[in-house]
RNA sequence: GCGGGAAUGGCGGAAUUGGCAGACGCGCUAGAUUCAGGUUCUAGUGAGCAAUACGCUCAUGCAGGUUCAAGUCCUGUUUCCCGCACCA
């Protein structure tokens, strides 16, 4: 191309040419044929906010549209799907306060994501999108409950809601701010109501071992292990004075015979079985009411002052020393853990120690190691028993397996594996949820829907607010509530509350692999071609919660033969969250939120996404900094200015080749690793070396803008097609590099003089381990360098240094 | 508190996992281009000592240690960030 008429870079109208053209022509919709080998790269879905797309969002698809828009190159047929994950509380109180229906609100924030999605030219196959608030989606999402239901993982109990007692409302965690609601500021109480459970506990070992199959960053990995907490340990039964038993689950049965006291938890059903004769029993209700007030955050801070009150009327007796011992009532012993009541070892814990010290318990040492005038002792490793009978002498590990042994022959005790894990909360008392398929009759107590009845869908409703008595706004719409019992066709209840927001998310990708299908959630061909996602990026965020509820979902599918595999995800990587350019998270109320919309305006959708992938390591948190968004602008100026210095010849030249092709090697492999700051610098570092040199070929170019066109397609594509480098590069082969064209003659060492650089020489490339000693020694500057001191020892490492050591 | 991370120039970061610390970019300085601003191009840019030897010293949160060699490994320590089960 003649340089006089190189038009300007204007990436509005190039990025939307191309946007219209990929959307007309569906380039990136999955083939429905299976032939190829298929790629599943999955993002998590965008729950559609009022504040529309953050900065957050790109980082994120970015990634994942550079690794599909690869695999496309390379050969695959890959599904890159999108969706957006509805239901939630934002919506609701958004409709409550506006009186608009949440799903008119929904669908204008769909609207608008879509649009701001489509700007930014993601890869997306949008053909498949779904909505998890679309009756036809949650149809499946009510499916697989009622399967749980049958296989015995759904269950009632009774459990706590937070409960505003000014605005008479459940609320959300997230809405309890410091004890009081959000909203009005008033007093925030712990309520006890029956709701929906999932037993996720009884894959709690499921999900443990299938860690070991999957390929997910370490800390997750780790995360998720310590989330489900497993420790083993054993129950052991307390004599009581009332002749009942209590049973303690610890993990340190070794040092029974320092039990000095007992804890249980306020909620603890002993207390009220034996309310008789427990002398300071009103005093326990007003704690157990305290108690209620605090999460259990709260309540198991360690530096925290220990509070609690002996059961006045109870004691118990350790079963190893026979001694008496008090019964304590503590907020720090939770109910959902273990037995909800604990022996106390206040030598060798350090609450027991710290609530020990408070109240002026005995403390006695039963391993000898550490000084527990000073502290707990809770050394595993090292310790020795001591003043514990039989177990004297030994060491912890092996006094542990004894004394459980001697506990289960004595019959007093068990061997015990528990999990921190706590069974899934799964009713909401909301409107904007799936509602759950069950109904309440006299006759039967709790039906499941037939799968026939199957969606049950929301009614119309006037106000979304709950209702005072702390039910859903479902309770007030009598005609929807009332129904007849799919078992014996008497008169039932509809169950009102909803499922959590988790729900829709738990199953969303496989809907993806086949997302019109009204007869299954999707074909058994669908699950087995595209099953499972083989990259998976997320939030770090999600690792405990979004991310084990799937997997839960996905396992408990699997075990009834719905989907192929045990897991879901092959692979699992997480970015690291952009900062407000301040450095501190970005929040409406700090005033630092950055808004794509601006940024794409001002500088196209192509740098962006290039400072998206350039700001710094994709896992690390990093803050914003449009101006190093406007050096990636600056690049994509030069790279469109490389078109003046065009050289018409498709070769790559020779002393561009090492420099050309270490490009391709790196960028193909930092792409894999997700180190696209990396591999975008280096791409820099080569269009510089074109900007020296002052002329590029049409070869080169075309390598140039095939690496680059994942990260920034539109200018890549117009570039392609005004120097008519041939077919679209969506459609064309990834580059591969050249292993002859990396081999150099002479390569450059550093020359060290005791561990310190004093120079830097080119040497022969195959320079081998015993030639270089010689080699070196006779070398001018390095005689200069060492002068008349003597050689101890030369070490070389081959393409790097040589370190002379010298006396 | 428990669990998971992080710390390198003025700023974001790089360093092939024990081998030349600071790639690449931002910012800044000087020069060229320009009526001017912007753009673009060229050169420089960790700190200090030097002063033509193009050399020396220091430097990866802090304090020790291992090693020919440490940002990287070990021990201790400080600070900051994220999650904590009803936000998504």
């Amino acid at each position: 191309m003649n340089h006089r008429e190189l038009p300007a870079y204007t990436p509005a109208t190039i990025e939307k040419k191309w946007q219209d053209h990929w959307d007309e022509k569906g380039t990136f919709y999955a083939e429905s044929s299976h032939d190829k080998p298929k790629f599943y790269g999955l993002i998590e879905f965008p729950y559609p906010s009022g504040a529309g797309l953050h900065v957050g969002h790109p980082r994120s698809n970015t990634a994942m549209d550079i690794l599909c828009r690869k695999r496309r190159m390379e050969g695959f047929n890959v599904l890159f799907p999108i969706g957006y994950d509805a239901f939630g509380l934002p919506t609701e109180n958004y409709a409550i306060k506006n009186h608009i229906h949440p799903a008119v609100v929904t669908r204008d924030n769909i609207a608008r994501f879509t649009k701001q999605l489509k700007m930014l030219g993601f890869s997306f196959d949008y053909s498949r999108e779904i909505n998890t608030t679309d009756p036809k989606y949650y149809k499946w999402t009510q499916w697989i409950f009622l399967k749980m239901y049958e296989a015995g993982l759904a269950y009632k109990q009774e459990m706590p809601i937070n409960w505003c007692t000014s605005c008479k409302v459940g609320l959300a965690n997230e809405e309890v701010v410091g004890g009081v609601c959000e909203r009005c500021g008033s007093e925030v109480v712990r309520r006890v109501k029956s709701q929906w459970m999932l037993r996720i506990t009884d894959y709690a070992q499921k999900l443990l071992n299938g860690l070991d199959e999957v390929d997910y960053i370490e800390k997750v990995k780790t995360q998720q292990r310590n989330w489900i907490g497993r420790s083993e340990g054993a129950e052991v039964d307390f004599t009581l004075s009332t002749g009942d038993k209590l049973r303690v689950f610890t993990t340190r049965p070794d040092t029974l015979f320092g039990a000095t006291y007992m804890v249980i938890s306020p909620e603890h059903p002993l207390l009220e079985q034996h309310k008789a004769i427990i002398k300071n029993h009103d005093e326990i209700v007003q704690y157990r009411e305290a108690a209620a007030r605090k999460s259990d955050f709260e309540r198991t801070e360690l530096n925290k002052d220990k509070t609690g009150l002996a059961i006045d009327g109870i004691t118990a007796t350790n079963p190893v020393t026979g001694k008496e011992i008090p019964v304590w009532v503590s907020d720090y012993v939770l109910m959902s853990y273990g037995t909800g009541a604990i022996m106390a070892v206040p030598g060798h814990d350090e609450r027991d120690w710290a609530f020990a010290s408070k109240f002026r318990l005995p403390i006695v040492e039963v391993v000898a190691g550490g000084d527990i005038e000073q502290g707990a002792y809770t050394d595993i490793q090292d310790g020795t028993m001591v003043n514990s009978g039989f177990l004297d002498g030994m060491k912890v590990a092996d006094a542990k397996k004894s004394i459980i042994d001697w506990l289960v022959e004595k019959g007093l005790g068990e061997r015990k594996v528990n999990f921190k894990l706590r069974d899934w909360v799964f009713s909401r008392q909301r409107y904007w949820g799936e509602p759950i398929p069950v109904v309440h009759c006299a006759h039967c107590g709790y039906v499941p829907l037939n799968e026939d009845q199957l969606p049950l869908t929301l009614p119309e409703v006037d106000s979304y607010m709950p209702t005072e008595t702390g039910e859903s706004p479902l309770a007030a719409i009598t005609d929807w509530v009332n129904t007849t019992c799919p078992k014996c066709g008497g008169p039932a209840q509809r169950e009102t509350d909803t499922m959590p927001q988790w729900a829709g998310s738990s199953w969303y990708f496989l809907r993806y692999m086949d997302p019109f299908n009204d007869e299954q959630l999707a074909s058994p061909e669908a699950l087995n071609y595209w099953s499972p996602v083989d990259w998976y990026n997320g939030g770090l965020e999600h690792t405990t919660l979004h991310l084990l509820y799937s997997r839960f979902w996905h396992r408990f599918l699997y075990d009834i033969g719905v989907v192929p595999t045990k897991e879901p995800y092959k692979k699992r990587t997480s970015h690291g969250m952009i900062l407000g350019p301040d450095g501190e998270k970005m929040s409406k109320s700090r005033g630092n939120v950055i808004n794509p919309d601006d940024i794409v305006h001002e500088l196209g959708a192509d740098s962006f996404r290039m400072y998206e992938m350039f700001m710094g390591a994709f896992d690390q948190a990093i803050p914003w900094s449009t101006d190093g968004a406007r050096g990636c602008k600056r690049f994509l100026d030069r790279v469109w200015r490389l078109m003046d210095m065009l050289v018409d010849t498709g070769k790559v030249s020779s002393d561009m080749a090492f420099d050309v092709h270490s490009t391709i090697k790196k960028v193909t492999e930092d792409f894999e690793r997700m180190k696209f700051n990396t591999a975008i610098a280096q791409m820099m570092t080569l269009v510089n070396q074109f900007y020296q040199k002052g002329s590029i070929t049409r070869g080169e170019l075309k390598i140039l803008i095939q690496l680059l066109n994942p990260v920034a397609p539109h200018i890549t594509e117009e570039i392609n097609a005004l120097c008519e480098l041939g077919v679209e590069l969506s459609q064309t082969k990834w580059p591969i590099y050249d292993e002859k064209a990396l081999v150099r003659q002479t390569v450059e060492v550093a020359l060290q003089i005791n561990g310190k650089v004093r120079g830097r020489m080119e040497i022969p490339a195959d320079l081998t381990q015993d030639a270089a000693q010689e080699y070196f020694m006779a070398l001018d500057e390095v005689k200069r360098a060492l002068g008349d001191k003597q050689v101890k020892k030369l070490v070389f490492v081959p393409g790097r240094l040589v370190n002379i050591v010298v006396g």
